[in-house]
DNA sequence: TCAGAACACTTGACATTATCAATTGTTTAC
DNA sequence: GTAAACAATTGATAATGTCAAGTGTTCTGA
């Protein structure tokens, strides 16, 4: 193992520039997010529901106790951005669906992301290209439970 | 302006890219965070303090309301990791300052983030270098108040 | 098979984080 | 030199987070 043995200054250097963008990206979300009357966390679990998933897969995205997704679902059920549906093939299990309102919602918030989308036109294609690349290598790295 | 008038495809897979590496890193640090005891806002106030920040200011960072800021503070500060000290040139002013507890801590925080370090690990010097300029290009324009 | 462990979700109690409206004290601007 | 603007705090309230306990369902192994 031993991941942190010795970082070069460099190696710092890119993981305050990456936490930097990262906040910046999470701003504009925010921002984008309470236009549209939700709070980030609202926003950040419509994000995740591209298909149904059940509580506990919620809980563990958001890195937080199962209870909490109890009330964060039930405010976005009130608000019918959301659904509960019984697990046909588990019966403990309910996963949250988002309904058409909720993936109209949330479509909107990512496409009022202009400071996000505004730096990307700095690029040219190529530049995106290989910035894509070297995220996309990052990525399965980065999502391993530590 | 017009910052989205027609996103590439390629555009919005960057942007979900992006947005997956910055969650991931955030997941990283706030388990770092809890296992020094600290809350996410907690630790990520820290990570702002390099230097004497007025509450004000750091409310405007956090893209908060100043009420909350102060009871953010009151918590740090019950546990001296940072100290609130008068401005010499504006006694409206409170400046928040890390105490040497508040450094030490945060700066732990940092190297245990073993997720995103070892992610970083996999690529090589010139692929290093590369996202770090191409970050580093990005990184004026997202921080731009939208 | 069937008793108990493990699991998914909910509830209740409580701390933290967030917003807003109103207050106090201190500049700044006219 | 007063009025507007500002920095910070307080108090009320909502949203988010944790933990412990409880219900119902599934899985495991003797």
């Amino acid at each position: 193992m031993s991941a942190t043995t010795s970082p070069t200054p460099a190696k710092l250097q890119l993981m305050e520039l990456l936490a930097a963008i990262g906040t910046a990206q999470w701003r504009d979300f925010a921002a984008a997010a309470a236009h549209h009357g939700l709070t980030s966390t609202q926003a950040k679990v419509l994000a995740q529901l591209n298909g149904p998933l059940p509580m506990r897969a919620l809980a563990t995205l958001l890195v937080c106790d199962a209870s909490n997704v109890t009330g964060i679902i039930d405010r976005l059920e009130a608000r019918s951005l959301v659904r509960r549906e019984p697990d046909p093939s588990d019966r403990r299990v309910k996963n949250v669906v988002a309904t058409d309102e909720g993936r109209d919602i949330i479509r909107r918030v990512r496409e009022e992301m202009q400071a996000t989308s505004g730096a990307l036109d700095t690029l040219d294609p190529a530049e995106s290209t290989t910035l894509y690349e070297l995220l996309a290598r990052l990525r399965p790295g980065m999502e391993k439970s530590a």
